[in-house]
RNA sequence: GGAAGCAUAGCUCAGCUGGUUCAGAGCAUCUCGUUUACACCGAGAGGGUCCGCGGUUCGAAUCCGUGUGCUUCCA
């Protein structure tokens, strides 16, 4: 078969991913061998894929092919997420295109669209994921609002509320004036802003003077109840006990003293306003201040401000200005920077606001849950992350579970008679209203109009796609799969989702969700900005897919991300990894071709020494690579094996086993290096699967395909040969160097001399020496020649006769150079072994070792000495 | 305002438990090279006071403190 010029990847992605899925290898059921399970953080049903699903869908796919390479049996499910707000916002949008409006639609009508839309355009990021490769069970394929997972949600809801831990009640929360939803404190994101800070003076009650406070928000003055100054405030203590005007609506407000106020800022005054700072609302609490609500629940002025109503809060900040100098209550604006707090999915300003929401009580739930990640039970990857999870977990507040979005698990309550009764049904909760109201009909039953959060139901994910449900015994499958092996996730969502399965894991199952938290890192770009769709700065994945190949994008998106780090995408990534496909495509060319010409040879060839250092290598490589995986530290792994398949491997390996030019090579030698690239080749499969499935089966016949074949034990490599190896090649580097910088060509051949302390060596290595150097022949000598180019590779003498002129200064020179630094290198290995204090204390290892650098360093200066010297 | 992380070659970054066979990789640069695996290549080379300062230690890129700069999280 002709092999083209270059690694083709389209056709071959789709032709192994059909296969592998085709044999099942993909999808799990519980058997006698151990599992190794990892739940995909499930993306939202309205999402495409991007770089950051790449990285964080390549490490799980690295980790679910290795550990099916170590015999576990390997269950990977994927699924989507409902995204309440992100979704309800696409219909609503789609909606809106079509002339509708929302509000026009009842529950019924507006969820029918939703699931229309649902089911065409959901879920694209699933066949996309294919794509990438992943391993996947696809028949475990979940969506958080499946009707098994939904029982589940609706169960721990009841579950919870017959606990406790559920409850209802009214407190400042963060609005959402474009959704018209109440968001957790983490779905709002505070950014930078210019601000005005407006100077506005109050009228003391009864007399002529003034009261001036700062605030960013002169709009909400018709809410004020109250002006706060500090106690120890000299400005102000005479103001004890009276009153302040507002201005245009003349409303009177008592002046309060507290020690909240921080007298640096602005006046030291402060116009408090309960129903619209949290603060304010906290200091309202504590004075017993009225709560007046001047805003609607879209963000417009509310009956109760009496001026602007029906205006845009916004609208209004610009037109009261005017307002306020006309009556002369305004002193002054100037500049202000401060944060303000924008809704995650809508990007609205969010508005503090006091409103009944479902609440969840956490703090119970989360002792344990610290607790576990504190002692290592879960253990975190980079533990770095621990610090962020302990602050925030001893910090924890209730969880505000309620959004008035209509896409999502409606809560299970209903309401009759000014009575609230939660269960998992109607009926249920009918029979609770007849407990209370024999004569009540169910049609006095209101169910609640909210949805839960969408992370109520995600916080059960570890757990539900397995099947489990509050109120049922647990199952086969659960107890084989759960705990979980690794979950891998980004930092951003620790609290909102991380948290949150690990406490639902510790209060339903005793148990911890997953064994490891892998975070990966954020992607970024070349100038270091976070990759968004605002920012238009998020590569077309499934274009560069196309361009340089699923296996190139796998390569250049793990090989420069450890744990944890934000990696700087850069497409030169990419182009490395295609390089390296392209690589290991023309090794294989290389073996193709020398199998049409190969004969049997019985005896060993000239050549086996190479052959033995390529397997010590493995063996060597291979244990290390194990170790990396025990410490996640994938993007070492993958530029170990990187570095062995093309430095190793093709570099030295394969050059020193090619034969001369239209000879044939031994059969046992083909049969070797074969033997050898499928082990690299599976080495490398979990990072770049199709690449090496495609390279494995066109290198010969196989039984099995290479995702399936387990991983060999390997014991440890010999330690003199991998020696051996490391000097034949400084002397070919050496040698060649000279060449170089002899400006000799590569056709010209050189006698070569070499007085050696191990002349054995030079039968195994020998003749792969004087083919890489172009050296006819090696004679070991005891003389020094007289007209050749001398060099020192460790205690070997070299000696170099060609027909060009030696520069006898420049050798000189540079022998006097390496001379030079050597003696330096020993004084201060010399230092430390005559240092008591170095002997003492040091390991017996780091001893053995300085001893050796001694030793070394010794022989090579004595070497170098000796070659000065007949230098002259 | 509180907390965390980062600062290593021109660029993007590795460097686990402190010990010059760890100062490294890729890209970029320079020299040479198209003898049939590969120019998506080969053989070589150059390039870093490991941010500044102080400390611990026999020994620090690695640990501690501090300063500066950048980033992120929280309020």
């Amino acid at each position: 078969m002709e092999l083209s010029k270059n690694y083709q990847h389209i056709a071959n992605e789709t032709k192994w991913y059909t296969h592998w899925n085709d044999k099942g290898y993909f999808n799990s059921t519980p058997d006698e061998r151990p599992a190794y399970t990892i739940v995909m953080p499930p993306p939202n049903v309205t999402g495409i894929l991007h770089m950051g699903h790449a990285l964080n869908n390549s490490v799980q796919d690295i980790l679910i092919r290795r550990a099916k390479a170590k015999g576990f049996n390997t269950c990977w499910v994927p699924g989507t997420d409902h995204a309440s707000i992100a979704t309800e916002a696409k219909v609503v949008a789609m909606l809106a295109d079509m002339g509708i409006d929302k509000n026009t639609l009842s529950r019924e009508e507006f969820l029918k669209y939703a699931w229309e839309w649902k089911e065409k355009y959901g879920g694209i990021i699933l066949q996309q994921l294919k794509k990438l490769g992943c391993a996947l069970d696809w028949n475990r394929t979940q969506f958080t609002m499946d009707p098994a997972y939904h029982q589940a949600v609706i169960n721990v809801f009841v579950d919870l509320h017959q606990k406790g831990n559920i409850y209802r009640g009214a407190k400042m929360i963060n609005w959402d004036p474009q959704a018209k939803t109440a968001l957790s404190d983490e779905e709002v994101l505070h950014k930078d802003t210019n601000s005005k800070l407006t100077y506005l003076r109050y009228q003391i009650e009864d007399s002529d003077e003034y009261i001036t406070i700062a605030t960013v928000r002169p709009e909400t003055i018709m809410g004020d109840t109250a002006i706060c100054v500090h106690p120890e405030d000299p400005r102000y203590a005479h103001l004890r006990d009276q009153y302040a005007i507002v201005p245009l609506i003349n409303k009177r407000i008592p002046i309060i003293f507290d020690e909240y106020i921080d007298m640096e800022f602005g006046t030291g005054a402060l116009k408090v306003t309960p129903a619209h700072d949290i603060n304010d609302y906290n200091l309202g609490q504590k004075h017993h201040l009225e709560v007046v609500d001047t805003l609607n629940e879209d963000g417009t002025m509310s009956e109760a401000a009496q001026i602007f109503i029906g205006e845009d809060r916004f609208v209004v900040r610009k037109k009261i200005i005017a307002e306020l100098e006309q009556a002369g209550a305004l002193v002054k604006q100037e500049d202000y920077k401060n944060q303000v707090g924008v809704s995650e999915r809508t990007g609205a300003v969010v508005e503090p606001r006091i409103s009944m929401q479902w609440w969840c009580k956490m703090e119970d739930m989360a002792a344990p849950a610290l607790h576990a990640v504190m002692n290592d039970e879960i253990a975190f990857v980079p533990a770095k992350f621990k610090n962020l999870y302990r602050h925030w977990m001893s910090n924890i507040k209730d969880w505000c579970v309620s959004r008035q979005l209509r896409w999502g698990h409606r809560i299970p309550a209903w309401y009759a008679q000014g009575n609230i009764y939660v269960d998992a049904d109607v009926q249920g909760a009918f029979e609770q209203y007849q407990q209370a109201f024999p004569g009540g009909q169910l049609s006095d039953l209101e169910q609640d109009n909210d949805v839960l959060d969408t992370w109520f139901s995600a916080w059960l994910w570890p757990m539900q796609v397995f099947g489990w449900d509050a109120n049922k015994e647990n199952n086969a499958e659960l107890d084989y799969y759960y705990p979980t092996a690794t979950l891998v996730t980004a930092p951003e969502i620790i609290f909102f989702w991380v948290a949150r399965m690990i406490m639902s894991g510790y209060e339903y199952k005793k148990q911890q969700p997953f064994q490891h938290v892998y975070f990966t890192g954020i992607v970024r770009d070349k100038q270091g900005r976070k990759m968004s769709k605002s920012l238009g700065n998020s590569p077309d994945l499934l274009k560069l897919i196309d361009d340089y190949g699923s296996d190139a994008v796998r390569f250049g998106v793990m090989i420069a991300s450890p744990a944890g780090n934000d990696i700087l995408f850069d497409e030169s990534f990419l182009e490395q990894g295609r390089n390296f496909n392209n690589k290991m495509w023309n090794a294989l060319k290389l073996i193709k071709m020398w199998e049409g010409n190969q004969e049997a040879d019985t005896q060993e060839t000239p050549t086996h020494f190479a052959t033995l250092w390529m397997q010590e290598r493995i063996k060597q490589v291979a244990i290390e690579i194990e170790d990396l995986f025990k410490d996640f530290r994938l993007s070492e792994a993958l530029k170990t094996i990187y570095s062995l398949i093309w430095d190793d491997f093709c570099s030295w390996y394969l050059e020193w086993i090619k034969p001369p030019f239209g000879a044939a090579i031994s059969t046992k030698t083909l049969e070797e290096v074969m033997d050898i690239f499928e082990q690299l080749l599976q080495q490398l499969h979990p990072f770049m699967p199709f690449v090496t499935e495609e390279i494995y089966h066109l290198l010969r016949t196989q039984k099995e395909d290479l995702i399936v074949k387990q991983l060999p034990a390997y014991g440890t490599a010999d330690k003199n040969i991998l020696e051996q190896a490391s000097l034949l090649k400084q002397l070919i580097s050496s040698i060649r160097d000279t060449r170089n910088k002899q400006q000799l060509k590569p056709k010209d051949t050189i006698e070569l001399l070499i007085n050696s302390p191990n002349e054995d060596l030079y039968r195994h290595i020998g003749k792969i020496l004087e083919r890489q150097v172009n050296a006819p022949s090696i004679t070991l000598t005891k003389e020094a020649p007289q007209n050749g180019f001398a060099l020192v590779v460790n205690t070997e003498k070299v000696y170099i006769i060609s027909d060009v002129a030696v520069d006898a200064d420049a050798q000189k020179s540079k022998m006097e150079e390496e001379l030079s630094y050597l003696k330096g290198f020993l004084v201060s290995v010399d230092k430390k072994l005559s240092n008591e204090r170095f002997v003492q204390n040091a390991k017996p290892e780091i001893l053995e070792t300085e001893r050796k650098k001694k030793a070394d360093a010794e022989a090579k200066i004595k070497t170098l000495e000796e070659s000065l010297v007949n230098l002259g």
